[in-house]
RNA sequence: GGGGGUGUAGCUCAAUUGGUUAGAGCGCUGCCCUGUCACGGCAGAGGUUACGGGUUCGAGCCCCGCCACUCCCGCCA
C-alpha cells in the first residue's frame, strides 16, 4: 500500500513527517502563486499546497491543470497551517501537506454535477444522481448513510448472536404462493411453464427452520414484491427477518426493545428508555385514527357518538342510528385554513366513501361554520370542554362508520399536523423517538365484495388462545398474537406467534378463509407436512431495515440509504434495467412476448 | 389503473402572467493573482425552453398528445 495516512488522520503531532494521501480532487484554490489542493477520501480531506518557488516546475503544472474528482497520490511534508490559516472547519484544519510529488491516478473528465458543495448537491435532481451513482455516493452525505447502515447491520448481528440466534440464508429461488404481494416470477429453463417465484420474506422457510429445532433464527433477508412503489417502498428490499421457539408474546417485545436500544445507542450514540409503550388496536384507531400512531403530537380523536345520539343535525344522528359514531378532532390554530386546504381533507373524507367533512372555524370569537345553526346549548357545550375549543382552532368531523370515521380523521390529523408545521406552530424535536407496540389487531377482516374472510395480517398467525372459540362462532371478536412496532407514526416491523398446531391451522385456512382443500394442499401442503412432526410452538417478527436506516438517518426515502435504488417505475437510471433480451435467451427459456399494446 | 407536482445553459433557478436578441449564480475556457479554504478579478463560450402536434400576427408561457422524474390513492397476505 502507498498511502500512508487517510485524509482525516493528520494532527500537529505529525508535523515534520513526509506522508503520501491517496484520494479524489475534492476542491482547488488556485491563487496564482501557491495552489491549494483539498484531497478527499472516505474519511474526510486534507489541504495539500503546491508552491512553484520549492517545487519541480512539471509538477507545479501538472497540478494546476488537474479537475475536479481526478484521483490522484500526492507525497508531501506535513507542517502547521502558518497562524491565522487554520481552517475549523474540518478536523485537519490545523496542518498542510507541502506537496514534493504528485502522481494523476485517473484524470477525471467535467462532472455532470459538482460533489463538492452539498448545499447544491444536496438540490440536485434525484433522476441525475442516480444516473451518476457513484458520483452521488461520493458525498459525505451519502458515505454516512451507507457507513451507518453497515454499523447498523454489525451491531443487529452482535446483538442477535449474543442472544444465541444463528443466521441462516434461505433460497431466493422460491415457489410461487400467490398469498398476498404480487410475486417476481423466474422461469425455469429445465421444465417449460414452470416457474420459481422471489419471496416477499422467507416466512415459510423461518417457520420450517423452528421444526428444524434451530429454535433462534434471524437473517437480514432480501425480499422482493412487484407492487408499486413509494418513498419507503422498492421491489428489493431488506428485513431484520427473526423466529424464535417456546416463547410468547413478551419475549419478542423484550428481544426487540434490546435490538433498538442496541441499534440507537450504535447508530446515534442515544440511550432510549423502555419498556415501550403498548396500545391495543381499538384504542389507536380510537385516538388517533390509525393503527401506526404518530404520538409526538396531541390532536387526539374525540368521541361525541352520545352527545349527538339524539341530536337535531340529521347527518349526525342518521349515521348513529346506522351504527355509525360522531368523532371530532381539534385542529389547535387551524382556523386560518385555506379553502384549498379545507378542500383537500374534504377529498381524503370522501376517499373514504364520506360525502364531505364538516367543520367549524373558531374566528373573532365565533364559530363559523354551516352547520352550527343546528346544535343545540348542550352540544355546543358538549364540544367546548371535550375539544378544549379556544378562538383560532378548526375542528373537524366525521360520522360514518366507526373504522371508517376513524380512518378519515387519523388521515386528516396527519394532514392538518403538516400545515400546523409548516406554518411553524407546531414543532417536533429532530431527536425525539416514540416507539410503541400495537397489539390486539383482529385476526381477521371481512371483504365485503369477495364477501369472506381474510386474514389480517397472515394467516399463520395464532388466534389469542381465550378467543379460539370464536373463531367459527364470531371471527370477527378474534383477536390475533400479532403485533405491529411502531416508531413516530412509522411502521418499522411486524410479527406474531404463529400456529403450531395443524388442526388449527387447517380451520383457519379451510373453514375461516375458505380456501379449498386442494389448494391448501398444493400451497402449504409440505408446511402442513411438517407441522405433523413436532412443531413447536414459535413465533417471530420482521422489522424493516431500510426504513430503520432511513429513521436513522433522518431521511423519509429509503432510496437515501439504499446503495443503488430503483425508480418510482422500478427501473435503474444507472444500468438502464429492465431491459430487453435476446431471442434465444427468451427460446431457452421457452418464453414468447406478446407486445403490450396487442 | 387514477390524481397532484416538476421538466428552460453542464448544475441550481429566473423570465413583469402571450410580445423585441430567453437571463443570473455556480461550473467550464482564456488571462491576471503567493495564504486560500464557497479564494478573488477581468473576458468569453455555452439554449431544438424534455419530445410531437395545435391555437395565434406572435408561444418557454395557452390547448391536445407523449416521455421522464417525483409525491399520493389503489396495491403492498
Amino acid at each position: 500500500m502507498k498511502r500512508t495516512h487517510h485524509c482525516s488522520e493528520l494532527r500537529p503531532a505529525h508535523a515534520g513527517q513526509t506522508v503520501t494521501l491517496e484520494g479524489w480532487v475534492h476542491s482547488r484554490r488556485d491563487l496564482g502563486g501557491v495552489l491549494f489542493l483539498d484531497l478527499r477520501d472516505r474519511e474526510g480531506r486534507t489541504q495539500t499546497v503546491f508552491d512553484p518557488s520549492d517545487l519541480n516546475a512539471a509538477v507545479f503544472d501538472r497540478a494546476t491543470r488537474l479537475h475536479s474528482e481526478s484521483v490522484i497520490r500526492v507525497t508531501g511534508r506535513v507542517r502547521p497551517r502558518p497562524a491565522g490559516t487554520e481552517n475549523a472547519k474540518i478536523p485537519t484544519g490545523q496542518v498542510e501537506v507541502m506537496a514534493t510529488g504528485l502522481e494523476v491516478l485517473n484524470d477525471a473528465e467535467i462532472l455532470p454535477f459538482s460533489v463538492d458543495d452539498p448545499e447544491v448537491a444536496n438540490k440536485v435532481n434525484e433522476e441525475l444522481r442516480l444516473k451518476h451513482r457513484y458520483l452521488d455516493l461520493r458525498r459525505p452525505e451519502m458515505i454516512r448513510n451507507l457507513r451507518l447502515r453497515s454499523k447498523v447491520a454489525m451491531a443487529t448481528r452482535a446483538y442477535m448472536d449474543e442472544h444465541g440466534f444463528l443466521e441462516v440464508e434461505t433460497p431466493t429461488l422460491f415457489k410461487s404462493t400467490p398469498e398476498g404481494a404480487r410475486e417476481f416470477l423466474v422461469p425455469n429453463r429445465r421444465e417449460p411453464g414452470t416457474f420459481y417465484a422471489l419471496p416477499q420474506s422467507p416466512q415459510q422457510f423461518k417457520q420450517i427452520l423452528m421444526v428444524a429445532g434451530v429454535e433462534r433464527y434471524f437473517q437480514l433477508a432480501r425480499c422482493y414484491r412487484d407492487e408499486d412503489l413509494r418513498a419507503d417502498r422498492q421491489p428489493e428490499f431488506t428485513q431484520v427477518d427473526i423466529e424464535m421457539s417456546f416463547i410468547e408474546r413478551e419475549d419478542i417485545y423484550a428481544l426487540i426493545e434490546g435490538l433498538l436500544k442496541r441499534v440507537w445507542k450504535t447508530a446515534l450514540g442515544m440511550e432510549i428508555p423502555g419498556p415501550f409503550r403498548r396500545i391495543s388496536f381499538e384504542e389507536a384507531l380510537n385516538r388517533y385514527g390509525i393503527d401506526k400512531p404518530d404520538t409526538r403530537f396531541g390532536m387526539e380523536l374525540v368521541d361525541f357518538t352520545e352527545e349527538f345520539r339524539a341530536s337535531a343535525f340529521k347527518v349526525f344522528a342518521g349515521a348513529i342510528a346506522n351504527g355509525g359514531v360522531v368523532k371530532a378532532l381539534n385542529a389547535k390554530g387551524l382556523a386560518c385554513a385555506t379553502q384549498g386546504q379545507i378542500e383537500t381533507m374534504t377529498e381524503y373524507a370522501k376517499s373514504f366513501g364520506a360525502k364531505g367533512l364538516a367543520y367549524i372555524k373558531v374566528e373573532g370569537g365565533e364559530w363559523k361554520s354551516p352547520i352550527v345553526k343546528f346544535f343545540s346549548p348542550a352540544e355546543k357545550q358538549a364540544l367546548t370542554s371535550k375539544l378544549g375549543i379556544e378562538e383560532g382552532d378548526l375542528v373537524l368531523f366525521a360520522a360514518d362508520q366507526w373504522l371508517n370515521a376513524c380512518e378519515i380523521l387519523g388521515k386528516i390529523r396527519l394532514y392538518c399536523a403538516d400545515v400546523l408545521k409548516q406554518q411553524g406552530k407546531l414543532s417536533i424535536d429532530p431527536a425525539r423517538f416514540d416507539f410503541l407496540w400495537v397489539v390486539d389487531f383482529p385476526l381477521l377482516s371481512y371483504d365485503k365484495e369477495l364477501n369472506r374472510w381474510y386474514s389480517s395480517h397472515h394467516p399463520f398467525t395464532a388466534p389469542v388462545a381465550e378467543d379460539i372459540p370464536l373463531l367459527k362462532q364470531d371471527p370477527k371478536k378474534v383477536r390475533g398474537q400479532h403485533y405491529d412496532i411502531v416508531v413516530n407514526g412509522v411502521e418499522l416491523g411486524g410479527g406474531s406467534i404463529r400456529i403450531h398446531q395443524p388442526d388449527v391451522q387447517r380451520t383457519v385456512f379451510e373453514e375461516i378463509l375458505q380456501i379449498p382443500p386442494e389448494e391448501t394442499q398444493l400451497r402449504f401442503g409440505y408446511m402442513l407436512e411438517a407441522f405433523r412432526y413436532g412443531a413447536p410452538p414459535h413465533g417471530g417478527i420482521a422489522l424493516g431495515f431500510d426504513r430503520l436506516c432511513a429513521i436513522l438517518c433522518g431521511t423519509t426515502s429509503i432510496r437515501d440509504v439504499i446503495a443503488f435504488p430503483k425508480t418510482a417505475k422500478g427501473t435503474c437510471l444507472m444500468t438502464e434495467s429492465p431491459s430487453p433480451v435476446t431471442p434465444r435467451q427468451l427460446k431457452e427459456l421457452y418464453l414468447e412476448v406478446k407486445t403490450a399494446k396487442s
